[in-house]
DNA sequence: TAAGTATTTCGCAAAATTACGAAATGATTA
DNA sequence: TAATCATTTCGTAATTTTGCGAAATACTTA
């Protein structure tokens, strides 16, 4: 007489990709790198941010394991840019999941 | 000679949402509630999520911290809703995070 | 080969998250 | 008033997250 489901995939995965962003300095790295396509090296990063270096490595890491960014190897610097492909994923799901509900959608007649 | 920059607060204020986003089951209560404007009580949570009471009640606990949901009472049970204003303003802030970058604009001339 | 640069990994510690069952709370019904 | 019902809070434990400095890696230049 159990009504327990199993939560969604498309939940899951919306929490997933908050997940990826539920650190000020994880957001920051994907609008960097988002915005204008632009790419930047972690020595970039740490001058600006106000976390120490093994730190942010482990921020960076976190966005290429949840498959947001990538790097790039340029010697001596790694070079890391936006994963245009799940970045675009993660802005379906999230437009999805925001803003399709009923109220949002004017009926025509 | 140092560059360190506060992380902004628009930035802070989508680590912030994400966070209330990054568990599943939070995911799952937020979509239910704000899609069609319903509201539920945690009974009805508890019958069809994977987790027990009290657990269910933290999660309520914390979207209720997040200004995300709202319960009122309506004895004996409590009726939660979505926070329309806050919910609102979660999401413009992902539209404007996500989307106002560059390569979406289609420049006219 | 030695020294230097950029970055990551390791080892550690503090704090936060998640979940559970038991007990407490607050309102209702018998 | 006692029993019941819906829900939360408490106490606890396991796991994850976050951050640091030191050491390791990897590549380049002198």
């Amino acid at each position: 007489m159990d009504k327990k489901i199993e939560i969604p995939d498309d939940v899951k995965q919306i929490a997933d990709f908050a997940k990826a962003m539920s650190h000020p300095v994880r957001v920051y790295i994907l609008k960097k790198l988002s915005s204008r396509n632009s790419c930047c090296y972690s020595g970039d990063l740490v001058d600006e941010l106000p976390i120490g270096r093994s730190a942010l490595s482990q921020h960076l890491k976190e966005l290429k394991h949840a498959g947001l960014i990538q790097g790039e190897i340029e010697a001596p610097f790694i070079k890391y840019c936006i994963n245009k492909e799940n970045w675009g994923k993660l802005k379906t799901a999230f437009s999805e999941y925001l803003f399709n509900e009923v109220d949002d959608i004017i009926l025509k007649h």
